[in-house]
DNA sequence: CCCATATCGTACACATGCGTACGATCTTGC
DNA sequence: GCAAGATCGTACGCATGTGTACGATATGGG
């Protein structure tokens, strides 16, 4: 699947790529470099004992510690259920915990344990280093150049996500 | 999660971004797009009775029909545990069936059925405008930097993950 | 003050992906 | 020709995500 551009392209026999081509190339480049990015941080993760989403938790923690569970599920995006199940799992790994609010008893909010703290530094070095290597080669104008384009391209998708939100009389 | 760039520049107190933001901010802006764009699909599925990984299986199928299920789930990077449970219910809602191989007993042939096919062709039409939605505003020669630029990243990426697996010695 | 309503976290069911183990079946080397 | 090893698909358990329902609490209007 990595390179379905390439067959595409091949089975297609066109030499010289169309427009469109381009754009359908660069949605399948936009899911294999995600798909890769994936492993490849779940591989350097996983020495440290933490899953990417686990990873992806108290590194948000670090910075907003003690926070309501449902805080914390919205500011990533997360469904309070599956953030439920990640706090379970690293509540049982001792890098967070749950303590209840004195003030709203339904409230449970979230602190980093001191176990916790050392994983997300090793994290942050880590992930330093990984960026570097899959930027490699790749020129700073370039990087900027992409990142810009992606967030137009971001932009629309955010107006589709809230526009079918918003009009439900589809 | 998706403002996470903007929020994060703003938390630094830098005007004006380094190359280092510029990469970090790549990343996530290639974070979030992807995110974004599943669930952009995802919704535009919805109405086929589909989910975007069986989609994904009966798009590929569709132009090799009747391949052996380990075949499909090589050529999808699917575990075949993966695949075997996404052909179980694609059989189950009728849009593929599994056949045996009259040669090999071992083997089990996936087929498209006509009402496989015709979701098929809904799709494609789908797919099509949605990403000419999603890339509107782009100029064609921002598309191809940008998917060149994302090769070049994957290809990084394809060197990294194939490095581990040669280099036992890490 | 008290009940309707909203919010918080959990329980359950499902889809998807991974890794491991296993029985069934081919293929191959002796 | 037959036993050893490779390959095929499945079973099972885990992690992650979604949606729905629910009990426990807070809050706010009357």
């Amino acid at each position: 699947m990595v390179e379905s551009i390439e067959l595409l392209t091949r089975a297609l026999g066109k030499p010289e790529a169309s427009d469109e081509d381009w754009a359908i190339r660069l949605g399948f480049n936009i899911h294999d470099v995600s798909r890769l990015r994936r492993i490849v941080y779940d591989s350097t993760l996983k020495p440290l004992g933490v899953t990417r989403s686990q990873a992806w938790v108290i590194a948000y923690l670090s910075r907003k510690d003690g926070m309501p569970q449902s805080d914390l599920a919205n500011q990533l995006d997360l469904g309070k259920v599956a953030l439920g199940g990640l706090v379970d799992r690293l509540e049982a790994t001792g890098l967070v915990e749950r303590r209840a609010d004195p003030g709203d008893r339904r409230i449970k909010r979230i602190f980093m344990t001191e176990s916790g703290r050392k994983i997300v530094a090793r994290m942050r070095r880590i992930a330093t280093a990984t960026n570097a290597e899959i930027l490699h080669g790749v020129s700073a104008r370039d990087i900027r150049a992409t990142a810009q384009t992606l967030r137009t391209i971001k932009a629309n998708l955010l107006k589709m996500v809230n526009g079918e939100l918003d009009d439900p009389e589809i």
